[in-house]
DNA sequence: AGAGTAACCAAGCAAGCGCTAGTGTAAACG
DNA sequence: CGTTTACACTAGCGCTTGCTTGGTTACTCT
């Protein structure tokens, strides 16, 4: 097995991954099926990763890794007033949420099929990144944006967010963006 | 197998399967284990359920039927006023959640699991209940009670709703009845 | 040229999987 | 009373699973 972790060659592994855990899932997804798309044998799959449960840790901390580092970098760029901070952020999640979908709904709908030690070492990145999320929105309730108990806005957003992988069709007529801004007028009093 | 589909003693092994499929995933609960927690042997099995996805058929049929069945009868029960529905709504909707609570994680994250039939079957159950939603929400936003795309403002609703399973604990101080308002105050301008 | 190493393959093992076949038994029914 | 029906059992088939083993190839570095 590769020692460093970020080889590219293991990068590109982890993507067609990925892409496999969301058409299949992590349980129907064979070592095999795996090695067919990467172009190998099953075999030789075994070194890259110590087991199938590190390709499924690899995947979901790629993801949450990107996240954390488009949302910081987002904040950082964007204005100081609270209202734009929340749309920033928004659409910083829609963003990483649909560039790098395949890693995002693996990490939404197979996390528990982690071991613990990974789930641990990963819920530190998760806790990170949803940090920012409470911050944003504790400026917009200070402010009288919004209204209501600062955990449960920031639940509700979170889960009205990241439910649109559910539903949302990339190819249709709204980005993004649209999303994100249609969200945040939802929550706010005095729209445009 | 037992032909009529509603044999008391098949509901209660759906409801055994329920609580597994949720505990462990449907891929990885084995009709072993099934049988196990059923008091019987894995060979017995196949006289309630013709196989192994007629069971996650009958556990996500008897989850939405019964959400089903309480939506209506809260709409008929409460006032007209679109105020009144959609929180009405919203609190029957996390009844269910909460009381049906396995079968409806079993819905919400095993659904692809179903084969096509199924699938086919169980969705028009399902539209059945977000036209519910739909024709709520109508109302709320034709009295000017909240504001945004139908279509939009429905999906993000039912989003964070469904998300709560991911997070709420029933045993916290809060209850689902305090959720649904808190819900419905977040998206309405002008709070109490 | 020789050593080291990353990447791969062929072959297959042990365990576990969904499901079937055939049988037993006790209660319900005509 | 004999027959049917519901429910359960034992035993195991055929297949797939994640993973291991032992060895080969191709490239890089000294």
């Amino acid at each position: 097995m590769n020692v460093m972790n970020a080889s590219p060659r293991r990068k590109e592994l982890t993507r067609l991954a990925a892409q496999l855990f969301v058409q299949e899932g992590f349980d129907r997804t064979t070592v095999r099926m795996l090695a067919q798309e990467m172009g190998i044998k099953s075999g030789s799959l075994f070194h890259h990763f110590k087991d199938k449960q590190e390709i499924l840790a690899a995947v979901i901390e790629e993801g949450t890794q990107n996240a954390l580092v488009i949302a910081r970098k987002a904040l950082e760029e964007c204005a100081a007033e609270p209202e734009m901070r929340l749309r920033v952020m928004a659409r910083a999640h829609l963003e990483t949420l649909f560039t790098d979908r395949n890693a995002h709904v693996v990490a939404l709908f197979e996390w528990r099929r982690l071991d613990p030690a990974a789930s641990a070492h990963l819920s530190h990145l998760r806790d990170a990144y949803e940090a920012l999320w409470v911050a944003v929105i504790d400026d917009a309730l200070e402010a009288g944006l919004i209204h209501g108990d600062r955990f449960l806005v920031s639940r509700f957003v979170l889960g009205a967010l990241n439910w649109t992988v559910r539903w949302y069709d990339p190819n249709g007529p709204r980005s993004p963006d649209d999303l994100a801004d249609e969200l945040v007028a939802m929550i706010m009093p005095t729209p445009v």
